[in-house]
RNA sequence: GCUGAAGUGGUGGAAUUGGUAGACACGUUGGACUUAAAAUCCAAUGUCCAUUAGGACGUACGGGUUCAAGUCCCGUCUUCAGUACCA
């Protein structure tokens, strides 16, 4: 019996996908457990060893939780709508729903083949119109409902719209817009239909409004902030301007407070909640109301109007109002226009320009050089009544709190920096500080002097008191600020979701749920149209008739009840915000999922995902959730009780280097001689790239001789070499791994043949360490190597089907798993595999050899219980604390001492299979069914730890000479701490240790260590 | 700058509460088997000194606490990740 492991698998993957093992059922005697991975994109390039690190430590937990007793629901679907494959579909013209089924079909060979144990008969798709119906309906819901600041929850527009009829929305304590009209019962009634639905927009949890977004040229598209690192595209890099556009936005900053609160109910890494945390960006301090006032040009006295300009700045620091000298205005804010004087404007306009012109990069890139330009403005200080100086500058963003700030040099950096800049005064309010080097912003040793009411106080006292005389003169009330801001929502995509909308004189107008889902209309080209509008602009059927309630051709709108529907998608986020709770009930044409599975299912137990969803997928999907729950959709706030982020594999990437220009220079003056172009390719190996004899040797043999160099030119450097300077440089080219193998040894005649490459290595020559060209099969070219991220473009990337054919999956799943801890980054060496499979080989030989099963009735022997037993405790401890890679080791270490144990004994084999069962799946199948049993080991009892087998009747004692372990001495485990004390210095060993000398102290804890202390 | 995580052989990594540092593998070297190769098996493998016995050093660096420190405390350096003029 051999150990056939590609028969072996496919036979058991067969089995499972037939009698579908993995099937959860929406009620049942056991506890529930829900372990879910984060759905993948299925992208073209399909899955590679990193992929399904996540995976298979999920699947190990949820094979772990059946054998446990657990009914375990472990599904898995697809994320599948998304740019690349409306790029691909821009390129080549074929439909994104094509190339995605494809895509999907590759995922789904190579998931199959890893042997997961998913629950495919609830795979979800988001790109499905059975899917994304759900989409809209949430979309649709979300519009349904406004914030209720009192409640601290979501409620439904209605009853928004009956209090604005009975008594105006002066008692409205919502989550809205900022500049809100104030209107009153009598009001609101007599505006008209139009007016209404203009107001109530800005009430809605997911609204239509002019906001300034960004904007992507490459991919002529929105981006959300999440999806922007360092002012350029996540994906590709591609520059992104601020431009304002009219866009759905989700008024996820309404959550705020309860995505903060909630992270305190749920089992996430502290990296992951502080990223959250941060994004969120909690901060309390007080708003306070500046009134500009008005500029007599006649004369240097300036005094308040009748309606003056209020400018309204948020600060942290409200007990330093006593230390503002200037205030500060981003360049974009809108007051700067109205209040710069006449002769300030040229100035004011010049500065505004050329801060527009700065990129959002430039300006992150250039924090230091400080700028800004006085408008000619001043405002009153709210208590000292005093002229404060109107600046505006770029180090105030226009897109935090209100774009203003109140500049407080004497206790922040910035407006210290700026103050001394631009010879603003600065005014020292703390008491015993000196600020004439720097500002001091020292909270907890502040002392506030200098000011009025607020003298002698610590900051907490006197931020309540500021706050306490601004609310007094009505300029200020205390604040809490976030800095999360509410999210995009439309896209200007064609593979994306549709909105359930459609607009009657310009106002927004759900399509009533009973009509779901609205399908994606066919299009004739994915760009985006001659007069600019998003792709979907190009369907010719996209209207809604409200009579017939169906998507209709365009040509009828100018029926009267015809209307164009909405052309914007929705991102990539909206369908992975709720696919958590659709898996509980995916078939379900009625609703998102049943009560009564939602109510058995709760939330997901285990969440297995990548860290790069921090700020994005992570937080939109919490915001769904607690909204779904204020709602009474869900039964949880929080969706996923615990959540574990996958370290990433990186790749070993391959690295040739090429020599792109030699320079020489005269070693007396330096001046150049020249540069040569070289008409072959020269490929060095890593070390001759240092070695400075290899480029005379490259020159005699490899030049010269290939006719490089004209013959003056090599007598020249070669002959004169020490009296010229050669300076080469280099690039280092990746290339494909495959061509390597475990030595870092190249395949030369491979790489050259390889097309991909163009001609760039066809006729070049390479150069060994040595600096001998490489010629026959027997001169080696050793690559470089670089831990890199696995991508296609560094040819780094292995591919897992070849990992399964070449080893199988059992070998695959294990590796992963041995590699290293879950969470950490590790890179990729196919080498190592080789360990792995051959423990899965030495298994197999434990049960079987060429003769068939060996397995015997045989009773176990004390060392076989002992082996078993620490094996189950260890693995189960590993499991419950996601520590695989250990668990690895350990199985390693059972099978090697039953080897040598020669153990064939039934008692022990049996339960050993079992343990290994979630982590080789496959093996543990094969050689169950051998053992004899019908069906899959797959819910079989895990094995119980009985402490009893380890109990240990002697210690080998480490013997410590002042903490330094000298040698061992077995002893009793029931030998008292005096006895063994007397036992280790009766020992022969341990007087030629202390050579005569008397012992100070001898420590002894018992079952551990013996120290002497000489 | 701030926040978080980490730093252990040639490599990936082990090491419960402070208690034999380097488990388990990879790689390397030597050996067995073989006509040969593959596969398999055995042995060695932290560094240095020593023929052996044995010894010295050793968990980024410098201190400290302790009978005993990879683990605890103080300081420094480095790397990775996130974030960044957040008022």
């Amino acid at each position: 019996m051999k150990y056939d492991f590609n028969k072996i698998e496919a036979k058991w993957q067969k089995y499972w996908a037939e009698n579908q093992t993995f099937k959860a059922v929406n009620n049942s005697e056991k506890p529930k457990y829900y372990v879910l991975d984060m759905f993948p994109y299925p992208s073209g390039a399909g899955l590679h060893v990193g992929h399904p690190l996540g995976y298979i430590a999920s699947d190990i937990y949820a094979r772990y939780k059946r054998h446990k007793g657990f009914n375990v629901l472990h599904p898995q679907g697809y994320d599948s709508f998304g740019l690349p494959a409306e790029q691909y579909a821009i390129q080549t013209g074929q439909h994104p729903a094509i190339t995605t089924a494809e895509n999907i079909k590759t995922y789904r060979r190579q998931l199959d083949q890893i042997g997961f144990s998913f629950d495919w008969s609830r795979e979800v798709r988001t790109s499905d119109a059975s899917y994304y119906k759900w989409t809209q309906w949430i979309f649709i819901q979300l519009f349904n409902s406004w914030f209720n600041n009192d409640t601290n929850k979501a409620e439904d527009v209605s009853t928004l719209e009956a209090v604005f009829a009975s008594e105006g929305n002066t008692n409205v304590n919502a989550v809205c817009d900022d500049n809100i009209e104030v209107f009153s019962a009598k009001d609101w009634n007599a505006k008209s239909s139009e007016d209404k639905q203009k107001i109530l927009l800005q009430y809605r949890l997911t609204y239509l409004a002019e906001t300034e977004v960004n904007w992507c040229p490459f991919f002529g598209t929105v981006l959300a902030n999440d999806e922007i690192v360092n002012g350029v595209s996540e994906r590709g890099g591609h520059p992104v301007l601020r431009k304002k556009m009219t866009q759905w936005s989700m008024r996820i900053s309404a959550y705020a407070e309860r995505l903060l609160q909630g992270l305190e109910t749920i089992d996430w890494t502290d990296s992951l909640k502080e990223s959250q945390r941060n994004w969120i960006g909690k901060s309390v301090g007080a708003s306070v109301s500046f009134n500009v006032l008005a500029n007599n040009e006649n004369d240097s006295h300036v005094e308040p109007v009748e309606a003056p300009h209020v400018i309204d700045v948020f600060t942290t620091r409200p007990d330093t109002v006593f230390g503002v000298s200037f205030m500060t205005l981003a360049p974009e804010h809108e007051l700067v226009s109205k209040i710069t004087t006449p002769e300030q404007k040229s100035e004011v306009d010049a500065y505004i320009l050329a801060t527009a012109k700065r990129s959002e990069r430039d300006r992150m890139a250039d924090v230091k050089t400080i700028s800004g330009a006085f408008t000619g403005a001043y405002a009153e200080h709210p208590f000292t009544k005093e002229p404060i100086p109107v600046w505006i500058g770029d180090y105030v963003l226009a897109g935090y709190g209100t774009g203003a700030v109140m500049s407080v040099p004497c206790g922040d950096e910035r407006d210290y920096a700026f103050a001394n800049h631009f010879n603003i005064p600065i005014i020292n309010i703390f008491d015993g500080v000196d600020i004439s080097e720097s500002a001091f912003s020292d909270k907890d040793k502040t002392v506030i002097g200098n000011s009025d009411f607020l003298n002698g106080m610590n900051y907490k006292k006197a931020t309540k008191r500021a706050i306490y005389e601004l609310e007094q003169i009505g300029q200020g009330e205390g604040k809490t600020n976030y800095r999360l801001r509410d999210a995009v929502f439309s896209r200007q995509r064609y593979w994306g979701e549709p909105f359930p909308v459609y607009y009657v004189k310009g106002m927004p107008q759900m399509i009533d749920a009973a009509h779901l889902p609205i399908n994606l209309p066919e299009v004739e080209k994915y760009l985006p149209t001659e007069t600019g509008e998003p792709p979907l602009g190009n369907a010719t059927v996209w209207a809604w008739d409200t009579e017939k309630n169906e998507v209709v051709s365009n040509d009828k709108i100018n029926d009267t009840t015809v209307f164009a529907l909405e052309l914007n998608t929705m991102p990539g986020w909206a369908g992975s915000s709720f696919y958590f709770n659709r898996y509980m009930d995916p078939e379900n044409p009625n609703e998102m999922a049943s009560k009564e599975a939602m109510d058995y299912w709760q939330d997901v137990d285990l969440y297995i995902g990548g860290s790069e969803h921090a700020t994005g997928h992570l937080l939109y999907s919490r915001f769904w959730q607690k909204f779904l729950f204020d709602k009474g959709v869900v039964p949880v706030d929080e969706y996923a009780k615990k959540l574990i982020n996958q370290g990433m594999i990186l790749g070993t990437s391959a690295f040739v280097y090429r020599i792109d220009k030699i320079n020489f220079k005269s070693e007396k003056d330096g001046s150049p001689f020249g540069w040569y172009e070289l008409e072959k390719t020269i490929i060095v190996s890593k070390e001759t790239r240092s070695n400075k004899d290899f480029i005379k040797e490259l020159f005699k043999e490899t030049l010269a001789a290939n006719n490089s160099l004209d013959k003056k030119s090599y007598d020249y450097v070669v002959g004169n070499y020490d009296e010229y300077k050669v300076n080469i440089t280099f690039s280092s080219l990746h290339v494909k791994v495959d061509y390597v193998n475990a030595s870092d040894e190249l395949d030369v005649e491979a790489l050259r043949l390889d097309s991909e490459f163009g001609k760039e290595y066809v006729d070049a020559i390479f150069i060994g360490e040595k600096g001998e060209v490489i010629k026959g099969n027997n001169d080696v070219y050793k690559v470089g190597r670089e831990v890199e991220k696995m991508s296609k473009s560094k040819y780094n990337v292995v591919n897992p089907d070849n990992i399964v054919s070449d080893y199988g999956a059992d070998s695959l799943r294990l590796y992963e798993m041995f590699l290293g801890p879950l969470e950490q980054y590790k890179p990729w060496n196919t080498a190592g595999i080789t360990g792995v499979h051959s423990f899965l080989k030495k298994l197999w030989k434990l049960y079987a050899d060429d003769n068939g099963l060996k397995v015997t009735d045989a009773t176990p022997t004390k060392d076989n219980l002992k082996t078993l037993h620490k094996t189950i405790k260890k693995v189960q401890e590993d499991i419950e604390n996601f520590s695989f890679n250990t668990s690895v080791s350990t199985f390693m270490i059972a099978v090697n001492e039953l080897g040598a144990q020669k153990c064939t004994s039934k008692d022990i084999l049996e339960p050993l299979l079992i343990l290994i069962s979630p982590y080789a799946p496959h093996i543990s199948e094969e050689l169950w069914s051998q053992l004899g049993y019908e069906g899959s080991i797959s819910t079989v009892d895990f094995p119980t730890f009985d402490a009893s087998h380890l109990v240990e009747s002697s210690k080998n004692y480490p013997i410590s000479f002042n903490g330094k372990m000298r040698f061992t001495m077995e002893l009793p485990m029931d030998m008292s701490k005096d006895e063994i004390e007397a036992a280790v210095l009766a020992n022969e060993k341990t007087q030629e240790q202390l050579g005569g000398r008397t012992p100070k102290k001898v420590i002894v804890v018992p079952g551990k260590i013996v120290n002497i202390v000489g």
